[in-house]
DNA sequence: CCAATGCTTCGATTAGCATCGAACTATGAA
DNA sequence: TTCATAGTTCGATGCTAATCGAAGCATTGG
């Protein structure tokens, strides 16, 4: 009678009304940090650090840090299609909740990481760079190649200044609305603040999304276009 | 944090440890009465009669009269779809429970499930049964064959007896570690208990694990390669 | 260095609920 | 009818875990 899979250690984590609420969240797949997590699921934070810390011990998410946030995301497929199952269960009188709106589509393509871009176009500027050289992603560290630096420099920017600091110049950042990375550090921030300062993007101030103007987007699109 | 589907109180519906017994008994397809539940989620009548009718009135369970019993089946597939969904969630990330010391080494080999045999070895003699035709799985029910009846009773069962029993002979249960069934109902029953008899085995009196003697484990796989 | 932000730990409170003994109802058999 | 078995309801008990305030770390920005 007690053989098995201890499957109401696994229910009874998703049974709690908070945490399901965090774990139908993240079915949208984006990753979302602790205090986001925390107002989805409608407690504070400290009763979501520990809910959080449960999930992830117990196999339910995983756990990427980003400087001073925690992403949380799902496990895996399988946690996703159990929970899926499990909505079709509940589904009786109850509807699915409905995501993507229009401010979504504008998240989506373009907003900020704390203060460097991110989305479609945050991560299609992190493959041009490597493509053309800028970067160089040999094992696990990401540093500016010195053709890249003069572009930066060409582009405004203090480079020397900002690697005299301690933070660093170049860090990847996993974007998880793209599944591939965008360039954060101090260099991601300038690049962002640059932009901003030429008139290329504004942030809507209600939300992280950023705003490309239309010709700021025709001068981002000429800026990765740059023949290697 | 919105209105979605409930699916908190459906997953702390199973995720109660006698309500999870209740169900992944029921797994194995055959609808059970009240107390053969009570006993199998180890709790008194009393309070699986509450977890009865709360699965009940949850969905996850529908009920049966027949004269003065109850019998109780999962209301659906999906409702196993999720069952088996959460086992492999269980199996996988609960790592608390899947440190592979020797111990779970040989459960893993061979253990008792009830009182049948489960694990590598239970689940390669049901499958091996169903290869020689001994055991006929057309549509839901798991019958056994002509031969399969006369090879048990050279083995010294005695097939009449048992199927003469109230208790089913055959049946599927499904085998957590392995993925698959393995042999359950009377039948099985007799099987490993002959096993015992004949020496074969034994079961490790501290816990579930089933220790099979060198020649023990010799004679079963003869056993299994006899030609079709 | 200091301030701000994001998250965690601690402690105390509270609420829910699983559990069982005992008494009760219902069905079937002699 | 009377007895036996199957299942339910009730009340009391005790344990678990969710919750939040407050304080403590850790990282970032200036």
């Amino acid at each position: 009678m007690k053989e098995g899979p201890d499957i109401a250690r696994i229910a009874s984590l998703i049974g709690d009304p908070a945490r399901a609420n965090i774990l139908t969240a993240l079915m949208a797949g984006k990753a979302l940090t602790a205090s986001e997590l925390a107002s989805e699921a409608g407690v504070t934070a400290q009763t979501a650090s520990t809910h959080l810390s449960r999930l992830v011990s117990g196999g339910l998410l995983i756990l990427r840090r980003q400087g001073r946030h925690k992403y949380f995301a799902l496990a895996s497929d399988e946690v996703a299609k159990v929970l899926e199952g499990l909505m079709g269960l509940a589904a009786h009188g109850g509807h699915l909740r409905t995501r993507t709106g229009p401010k979504d589509r504008a998240m989506k393509k373009a907003r900020v990481c704390y203060n460097h871009l991110a989305g479609e176009m945050g991560t299609r500027l992190f493959d041009r760079f490597v493509g053309l050289g800028y970067l160089d992603r040999s094992g696990n560290s990401l540093r500016l190649s010195p053709l890249g630096k003069s572009v930066m420099v060409d582009f405004g920017i203090d480079v020397d200044g900002l690697a005299g600091a301690r933070a660093p110049l170049c860090r990847e950042c996993l974007d998880w609305s793209e599944r591939t990375s965008h360039l954060a550090g101090s260099l991601g921030r300038s690049l962002f603040s640059r932009m901003v300062d030429l008139g290329w993007a504004k942030r809507d101030p209600a939300g992280r999304a950023v705003i490309f103007s239309a010709k700021g987007e025709q001068a981002f699109e000429a800026f990765l276009s740059a023949k290697a």
